[in-house]
RNA sequence: CGGGAAGUGGCUCAACUUGGUAGAGCACUACAUUUGGGAUGUAGGGGUUGCAGGUUCAAAUCCUGUCUUCCCGACCA
């Protein structure tokens, strides 16, 4: 007896592998034939587009408009800002040959666009009134990164960067941060991921930026996943650029910048946060497809009632699925399972006559007798309720594994012997960072801003000054 | 980039040690019978073994290089 459900790893045996099986298991994902460049299916694909058209009406709706830059950039460009280029130099890809011949002046592929928004902020930026500029791309980014993973880590990545230019710093900072609530509020009531908010170290900061702030996420493992930043620059990238505008004094003045971007590592995140041992578990609100009908044996009526059903969640916007393959009724469960769908409901001669349906929840697999006068109300009454299980299973899970260390040998014993983050006062010194990279390979994930730091750095002893997360990364 | 493992029809593997030019199960196609947790029968189609080079009368098999995947580490979104 073929037994597809056997060949996805399990997750507490093999969690590396388990998450690569429902990758591909799934269809959401194949592999090219370039290292870290992957093929996101259909599947895949629609549950990105779905993200995209949410925060695309976020942005839209908070002014931002989309547009389109070049994916090339010249070596002298990337080459104006220095902390950025020390940054990002080590990973582009070069491009030395157009047509067969040898470029006069090499350029990479763009790893983010900083350098390109500023190169065309100079020329179309003068005045105080040309500020705010509020800018959105979707487009795709490449870094050659050492060691990939569908998802979490490729080379070729597909996102979305919000590049703006602001009169003040005072409005710089408000638009970090409110990009990063429109992240935070997405991941949390969207994906269902109970994300932890909060500042990067002077050492961890995006290359070029003043300050990074940060999403990040916790997988089923205890690892950290950075899921989207918000940076503010400051003026730094203006004066190296020399964009300037006349202020309402009459007076030329650099402008202050931020970036934002979130990728298809949120995907990975999902797959991590919420799947299982049958297979993908997506939240509803995020889900392509939210309820898979499967009629079992071939009676006219009962596919005539499939039908029926499906068009009146249809035309209440629940989208649907009917599975009118000629696999067996266990196949196609199974097969459900593996899709997460979060939601089927079976359909049978016997359920027929007692004018009920079966209807199966993916994220308890708990199965649910109901007439066909309650179906509308009871689907949405359990979507919604799938959604909140799966954000507070996450965030119970998530809090099991935060733990908090007062001395360093308590620390060490707590890297060593427990997955998940840990929180330390900490003084704010570099040294004391690496120093706990060095002792326990945990590196520094955010500085929360929603608790004051008390007490004592435990590893220099100094007055602590931040409450700060660390933990092991993807 | 360092250490380890692996690449053979779509998938999981066999044949490799002891070179003689590829085989099974699943999947796929057709027909029939089936249908409440991964159906059954019959008949088919599909690979020259990741790629390149070398050794040899002869290479999936031996040698070299390279690419890809996975694991561990370093680096980084």
């Amino acid at each position: 007896m073929a037994d597809i459900v056997k060949e996805i790893t399990k997750r507490d045996v093999d969690f590396a592998t388990w998450y690569t099986d429902v990758c591909k298991k799934s269809d959401l994902v194949d592999y090219s034939s370039v290292k870290g460049s992957m093929i996101i299916r259909p599947y895949g694909y629609a549950i990105w587009e779905k993200m995209q058209s949410i925060l695309d009406q976020e942005f839209k709706k908070t002014g931002h408009q989309n547009l389109q830059m070049p994916m090339f950039i010249p070596e002298s460009l990337l080459n104006v800002e220095k902390n950025h280029v020390a940054g990002f130099a080590p990973e582009v890809a070069w491009v030395t040959h157009g047509g067969g011949e040898l470029l006069e002046e090499r350029m990479c592929v763009r790893p983010t666009s900083e350098v390109l928004f500023c190169d065309h902020f100079k020329k179309i930026i003068k005045s105080y009134r040309d500020l705010p500029l509020l800018y959105n791309q979707w487009c795709t980014i490449v870094r050659w990164e050492k060691t990939t993973r569908p998802f979490l880590r490729s080379r070729e990545i597909l996102w979305q960067e919000g590049h703006t230019m602001h009169e003040t710093k005072e409005e710089a900072i408000a638009e970090t941060k409110r990009m990063l609530k429109i992240y935070e509020d997405f991941q949390r009531n969207y994906l269902a991921l109970p994300v932890i908010v909060g500042k990067k170290t002077e050492k961890e900061k995006f290359a070029g930026a003043e300050a990074t702030y940060t999403i990040e996420a916790m997988m089923y493992n205890g690892y950290a996943l950075q899921n989207g930043t918000s940076h503010y620059f400051g003026n730094g990238f203006a004066k190296a650029f020399g964009i300037e505008f006349l202020n309402r004094n009459q007076k030329l003045e650099y402008p202050y910048q931020t970036s934002w971007g979130v990728t298809t590592r949120m995907i990975g995140a999902l797959i991590m946060t919420h799947s299982d041992d049958h297979g993908l578990v997506l939240p509803p609100k995020i889900a392509p497809i939210l309820v898979n009908l499967i009629p079992i044996g071939k009676d006219e009526k009962v596919i005539e009632k499939i039908n029926e059903i499906a068009k009146l969640l249809e035309d209440k916007g629940i989208t649907t699925n009917i599975d009118n393959s000629e696999k067996s009724p266990g196949f196609k469960f199974a097969e459900s399972e593996v899709k997460g769908y979060p939601l089927r409901i079976e359909l049978g001669s016997r359920d027929y006559e007692n004018n009920t349906v079966t209807i199966v929840r993916r994220d308890t697999l708990e199965k649910i007798m109901v007439t066909f006068e309650d179906i509308m109300s009871k689907v949405s009454e359990l979507l919604d309720d799938i959604q909140a299980n799966l954000y507070n299973r996450a965030l119970e899970r998530r809090n099991s594994m935060l733990y908090e260390a007062v001395s360093l040998d308590e620390f060490k014993y707590l890297a060593k012997e427990k997955s998940g983050f840990i929180k330390i006062n900490w003084c704010g010194d570099t040294s004391c960072e690496e120093h706990i990279k060095e002792e326990t390979g945990l590196k520094s994930r955010c500085i929360t801003e929603e608790e004051t730091a008390t007490g004592k750095c435990p590893i220099c002893g100094k007055k602590a000054l931040y409450k700060t997360y660390f933990g092991r990364q993807y």
